[in-house]
DNA sequence: TATCTTAATGACCATTCGGTCAGTAATGGT
DNA sequence: ACCATTACTGACCGAATGGTCATTAAGATA
């Protein structure tokens, strides 16, 4: 063999194990720019440094390669969360501060957080999809603030509140930062501070959440 | 003619002004129902009562029907609003009620809703239109909560709160429920009550917002 | 009723894109 | 060094769809 054929590299190595993650990578990340139908699998293919060909070897379609994200970027997110609750000593405010911070640091600040845009988006044209992802990952999240606001109710730090919609309205606005963030946030517009918006947030919250004083 | 000729009913008839406003309104249900790039002009057309050719003649392009739709969507649907806040004359807590609640009347309960998840889901496709929609909507309507909660301020009922974030955390609750009722409420889970929703999310905000009592 | 204007049609075109598959080249075994 | 295996390629197909335009017929005018 010559020394100039030695040079010359491989056109493409074999790396099945990488492939899967790789392309459900690129494919997340196309579909929260460009939204589910916009995005191209020769785009993804592209993005993922392999061939169409090579998308299909590991994914039976485009609908499968879309669920197998949603999958993906859930399992197994929430036990740390829950452990991390159920251990948690300190205030219920404290609590709810921790569970903010946390859920931005271990999501929200992630490029998981566009999973929630495309589930938003895409929850019509995906309705057993939407159902899954409601039962797996909003009904578990709404349960950790549910038993957040439960916790400071029964310890009375908390004045009673509804237990059903509560819960919501708590996660709503950091629900908001993420999807600003992968929409109106990218182009051309003012940014948010996550820390500054999060902390008024859960003051806010807390305060709207803690038992009345005794009046003077 | 004879008299079964003059049963025939024409095949179609000339409505020249209407014909816009309902393409727009049939595309903004299946824009809504389906997502931008899912949406196929044929349907769009036949839900309007029209043939693909007609949409053509009221509207350049695809790209052009949808920007056609947010701002038809929008104008002149803030002037009622400033002037409500400005005529307003109880306290300031009362406001705020009636802001979220003449909001969700007039925008959220209607189709018009549809137009946010839109947006969010299509800022990545139309930078330049989400840019509009940022400016002229979001900006305005953000506009709308500070006032109120300087008015508040002002006048010593509300504690001075940061007013960068807290309108936009203040409308969060509001926002999710609309693109709630859009996405996940539309196929097989537990739907939310909006009255319900809103009235505790409004309570919720005012008591965050309060000013404190004096200590007892 | 005859004529004219134009709203509306729907067949058609060019292109795009999800999905296929015969072939090619990287790798591991012998 | 050769072969067998198989990960990977990329040209290709068919269906779908945005967009066009020659044709048709509704309605106005007189």
């Amino acid at each position: 063999m010559s020394v100039l054929a030695k040079v010359i590299e491989p056109r493409w190595a074999r790396r099945k194990d990488a492939r899967p993650s790789e392309l459900a990578s690129a494919a997340l990340e196309l579909f929260v720019e460009r939204g589910f139908a916009a995005t191209r699998l020769d785009d993804v293919a592209k993005r993922a440094g392999v061939s169409k060909g090579t998308l299909y070897l590991y994914f039976d379609s485009k609908d499968e390669l879309f669920k197998a994200i949603v999958r993906e970027g859930i399992v197994s997110r929430f036990v740390e969360f829950e452990e991390r609750m159920r251990a948690y000593e300190g205030s219920s405010a404290d609590l709810m501060h921790m569970l903010v911070k946390t859920w931005w640091q271990k999501v929200g600040a992630t490029k998981l957080a566009g999973i929630s845009k495309l589930m938003i988006s895409e929850a019509g044209n995906f309705p057993e999809l939407a159902k899954f992802y409601h039962d797996e990952v909003i009904v578990r999240g709404i349960a950790i603030f549910t038993a957040a606001i439960k916790r400071g109710i029964d310890s009375g730090e908390f004045r009673p509140v509804d237990l059903e919609y509560t819960p919501h309205i708590c996660a709503a606005p950091v629900l908001m930062l993420m999807l600003w963030r992968n929409s109106f946030d990218l182009c051309g517009v003012q940014k948010m501070d996550p820390d500054t918006y999060l902390d008024i947030h859960t003051d806010m919250l807390v305060r709207g959440l803690l038992a009345d004083r005794p009046r003077a």
